[in-house]
This record gives C-alpha cells, structure tokens and sequence, in this order.
DNA sequence: GCACGTTACCGAATCGATTCGCCTCAGACC
DNA sequence: GGTCTGAGGCGAATCGATTCGGTAACGTGC
C-alpha cells in the first residue's frame, strides 16, 4: 500500500545539458558540441536530428559552463555612477545605448554601481572573472578605477578620459573644441561679454574633466577674441540653474551671451530667462552643449552642439570588442565633436545701450 | 647564447585559482575553500597562512567555475524597457535602486532590454542559467514575458503587476487608491469638475496597468462624489503636458482640478499652466502622483502622493531573494499607498463664477 | 594493393571551484 | 587498553560545456 506522502513528481524537470541532449540524440556530447558551434563537420542528417531534439526541450547551453571552458564570459561590465547622484539625460543615453549596442552583438552587460560604498561591486566585476571587458563612465582626470583594470589586465574602456589618456581606450565628447566653437559662434555675432555656465563646483574639486576643459577652452576662446568672460559654476539641477541665472543678471548685467554645458541646469536657466522677463535671442543669446532633445525641448530652441550620446555608447562597445578580440592592438581613440546645430536661440548682439 | 627572440616574460600572469594558492600555502584545495566559506572546520594557522596568500596575489573565485559547481550565479536579472522609450523618472529610480539593493545583498545585476527587437537577450537570460533570478519591470496587464519566466520555472519578481497576479510575486504602487485619493482630496476641497491627465493613449492601448486602473478609479471615485470628471490620455513627454493643458482650457474651461499621473507630463504642464496665466492653487488645483523631486521641483510645489520608487527597487530585490531561496514560499505581494504629500498646488475650489 | 586524405564520430581531458568520503591523530571516557 | 569522537586535512568526483586525439569507413590516386 502506498504511503500517504505526496511528493511532487518532477520527472519532467531533468536537467537538460548537453549529455542529455546527445542521449536523446543518440550521438555522443562532442558531436552536439560540434553540431552546434561549427567548427568540426558533422553530417547534415546528425544535424538535424540533433536539432529537432534541442527545439524540442528548448535546450541552451549553460552559461557558467561554458564560460568556465572557453575562458569569457560574453558579458560586458558597466560602471556607472551610484544613484544617489541623479544622471543626467547624456548619461542615461551612455547607458542606454551601451545596453543595446551590446544586445545587438550578442553581449550581456552587467551593471556595477561604483563609488560610494559599493567598493565591493567593483572588485567583484574586476577580480571574478565575471566580465570580458568593462565599460566605465565619469572619468575624472585622476581615476583609481582606471589603474584597477590596467593592474588587472582587463581591457577596458572608458566614455570620458584621465587627465594623461594616451595609453587607454576610449571615447569622449570635445567640450574644449564644442566650448570654443559656441564662444566662436557668439562673438561672431558680436557678443562681447559672454558668460560659462559650466557643470557643479565639486565634480570641478573632484577633477572632472569636461568642467575643466570647458573652463580652460572658455577662457583661452574669449582671450582670443578680445571678449571678457564669466565663469560660473553651476549645480547639475534646475534650481541651481534659476539661481545661478538670478546672480549673473545682478552681478553682470552687461552678458549679452551666454554658453552652457550644464543641461541638467537647462530648465531652471529657461525659467529663471522667462521670469526676468529676458527675450531670447533678441536681447540675449544662449548656445551650449546638450542631447538634443533638451536642445528642442528649451524655448526658444536651443542653439547647441548636439552630444551623440546615443552613438557613443555603441561606439565604446565596438571599441572594446576590438580590444577583447585583438589585446595587442594599438590603442585608439574618438573624440567626437559634433557640429552646432543653429536653432532660435542666438542672434547679433544688441546693440550697447547708450 | 641566448636567442634574440624576446618574447615578452609573462610569468606574473600565471593564472590564480584555487589550486595555486593551495600550492603556495601548502596545502590541499578543498581545504583552501573549507578555509574560505567555513563550512568545516580548519586550524587558524592554516587559515592564516591562506588568507596570507590570498590578500598577496589578490585571488579571488572564479564566478564561472563557482557558478556551475553551486548551480547559483549569484546574479540578479533586470529586464528594463528598450532604450527608444525614454524612460520616466520614476523607472530610472527603479533601475537604480534595484542595482543599489542587489550591490548592498553582494549580488551582481545583468541589464537586459526588452521588446523591440531584443528577444535573443532576454532568451539568453532566462534559459541560459544566466542569472537566479528576474525582476520585470513595465508589466503589461496581459504579459508574455510571466508567461515564459513562469514556464522557465525562473523565479521572478515584477515591479508592476499583470491582470491576473495572484500566483506572481511584485511590487507596485496602488494607483488606483492614489488617484482616488486625489479626487477625493479635490472633492473635500469643493472642486467639481475634475480632469485626470492619464499616461499615454499608446501605452493604455497596450494593456499598461497604471493607465487603466487610475482611469478606472478615477471615475468611480468621481461618480462617488457626485462630481464631473475628464479623462485625458497625454504622451510623455513635456511638449504633450502643455499641449494637453491647452486643450482641457479650451474644451474644458469649468475645469477647477487637475489629477496627473503623467510625471513627464509635469514640466509641459507647468508652462501651460503659466502662459496661460491661472494662478495655481487660486483657480486651479493641481495634485497627482510622482516621484517626491519632480514634486518639489513644480511651481508651486506640487501636492502630490510621492512614490516610493527607491524603496520599491529594494523591496523587489528582498522578495527576489526570498524566492530563489525559498521557492516553496507561499506568494508575496506588496501594494504600495504612500500618503498624499501637502504642498502649495491645491487649496478651495473658487467660488463658481456667477 | 597500398598510402593517404577526408568525413564523421567517439572518448577523455580540461576549465576552477565545491563537496563527499575517507584517513589520521589526539584526547576523552569507560 | 580499547573504543569513540571530533578536529584537521587530503584526494577524487562533480558541475556542463569545449576540444584534442584517435579511429573507423570510405574514397582516390598511383
């Protein structure tokens, strides 16, 4: 008599490995492997039937074990900035088109928070062998982060450069040339008092790249112009961004021009525009560096670089496949300047109140 | 003599596994890893001796080989919506604090964009033994991908819920209760006539849960106070909030209440709401649901219930581990009502003009 | 007829960890 | 003194894939 005990008849839960597979088939395990992979021949007849067994129980072969074997893991690291910092639009499109360059090459991506206190993250994505390559962003001209991976061999690729870039890969917009271009475009239209609403004063004390190119492209670019010029930091929020337009009409009233890289001040700069009642670009100009879709969402449009964020990430993981692929190669590198697109934001100069 | 070929001496990059720091400290692998999880006993001076050898070369596991010997990989699935969609605020919190929580658990978090045409990456992850677990994200009332985790027998856990979601784990937010509480809040005010600014028409259309159940409570919690209520669908997006803010005045002028669920909306709306010149809370009241910063950063603050986005991905994580660890768990839920935050957006209906 | 190459497949080693079974040596206890 | 117990450690099996070497069978060319 059978027992009262019940227990859930799970035959149907065999696992389905590669074994399992060549049972059914009546082949042996290095024929499926070969079947599948291509790289011995096997007969067409052999090849269908093992198909038809795999379609049939819907077998893939276990991750772990065959990165164990083959050495990688298919599987791309991205370091991104802990939450606690809001990201910016360019960011999240890094992000984003990172995630999906690598679904496109059949790649995994995995995400790592770093700073603060997620030192562990990090060391686990470096030191487990859990990734072929790692993907880091918001570089700053000192990064510990970069001296990690080269101490452990990883190849690595960063979206932003260190202050001594040469032997790295990596991918980076020019806000140096894009600053200097948008100054350009101003004094051409005979701005002569232009003011920098660059990114916050701590990512400038952390040694944050862009803030500082932008900072030193500004200067030397107004320098040569004959322009004068104002640099002010700015937080990465609208408030900030209200705020920082409120001090710079009270404490230089004489800025017909203004140059921004800051776009997560962009909503607060248009506000605090509007509230002043400042039309714009009839009695002042406003040209920067943003995605463009906050370029069109600023009223009036805005005059701007455009970053190609959406494209960089997919460059940095093309990048860095080359780098997994072939170690030895040169390095190499892209520094992306993408032209002004001119939108309603910029005009001549007013002319000088008498 | 020695030969003038150089090859580059290596010798520092022998591999370390478990058995070279087995040879270093003289001892056997499995005590190596005994000494490591503690799972039998093992002197401390062999342990010492290890740990020492360890920390000198900087070892640590091999994720692949651990994960195929323990059947576990220690690794968290994340199945985010494809980048084409912009994603709102509120999911980027999502995305964020679920990296966060798996980072603080030791877990890793793999990325994986789904819909469009990424079908081969969320494959990989459920049937590749890639990761232990799901978290879904942007569930649909009626979704495929629970049917196929399900089939997968992949525990999982959804930020959101479908239909039918008494036999799933998720997490979500009772938008049907916020939005009541919204027109209810309205209605104690003496507001009437009452608009609800819905998410998208697309998004509703294809089964999106929060549009249809604040659509639903909308117009039961209207009908209960004997009010009037509008139900607009608007994009995501700014430009749509103004757009859509512009045709409630026309087509809607009695309208005294606004209730949005629209958080992309909220800027678009702000500067409809502005140009048009209302004067908010005078002659109109605006309150809704969003993430507590958005909230903060309307003019005037917007009343509004703050979702708790940042404890929402943490919760996921919890219940996740819970259900890899324990499969035969009975079913958790957790439906989130965070309180109506007072700010400065709703105040008493004005007096009907006469 | 023999050497040789090709096709098609099998068996076994391998990757690097975990874990089970077994062994030895003390010390405790009857 | 013999038995038991536990600590401490070793060796080997194992997870599921890939891949190398081997081996039949079957032409093909001389």
């Amino acid at each position: 008599m059978p027992t009262l005990r019940c227990e859930p008849i799970r035959q149907w839960e065999i696992r389905m490995n590669i074994g399992e597979i060549a049972r059914r088939a009546g082949v042996s395990r290095s024929t499926v492997s070969y079947a599948l992979s291509g790289r011995r021949s096997v007969s067409a007849a052999t090849k269908q039937r093992i198909q038809a067994v795999i379609d049939e129980v819907g077998y893939r072969p276990n991750a772990a074990a065959r990165a164990l074997k083959e050495g990688r893991t298919r599987t791309l690291g991205l370091v991104v900035p802990p939450a606690s910092l809001r990201l910016t639009d360019t960011q999240l499109e890094f992000v984003a088109s990172v995630v999906e360059a690598a679904a496109r090459a059949d790649l995994d991506v995995l995400l790592s928070p770093s700073g603060g206190d997620h030192d562990r993250s990090f060391e686990r994505l470096i030191s487990g062998r859990r990734v072929d390559g790692v993907i880091l962003m918001e570089i700053r001209l000192e990064d510990e982060r970069v001296t990690l991976l080269q101490q452990a061999g990883l190849p690595f690729v960063t979206i932003g450069r260190t202050a001594h870039p040469e032997g790295t890969f990596w991918v980076d917009v020019d806000y140096a040339a894009l600053v200097a271009r948008c100054v350009h475009h101003l004094a051409d239209l005979g701005h002569r008092e232009i003011a920098l609403i660059n990114r916050s004063a701590e990512l400038a004390a952390t040694g944050y790249g862009p803030a500082h190119r932008a900072q030193t492209a500004f200067t030397e670019a107004v320098r040569q112009r004959g322009a004068t010029g104002i640099d002010l930091p700015c937080a990465d929020d609208p408030a900030a961004g209200e705020e920082c337009f409120a001090q710079l009409r009270e404490r230089h009233p004489e800025i017909t021009g203004i140059v921004t890289i800051n776009e997560a001040a962009l909503p607060g700069l248009q506000r605090g525009i509007e509230r002043a009642g400042v039309a714009v670009p009839r009695e002042l100009s406003v040209a920067g560096v943003a995605a463009a879709h906050l370029a069109e969402r600023f009223r009036p449009r805005l005059t701007a670089a455009d970053v190609p964020a959406l494209t960089m990430g997919a460059h940095a993981v093309e990048l860095l496949q080359e780098r997994i692929a072939a170690p030895e190669n040169p390095v190499r590198h892209l520094l992306l300047a993408p032209p002004i697109s001119l939108r309603d934001s910029t005009a001549p100069a007013p002319l000088p109140r008498t």
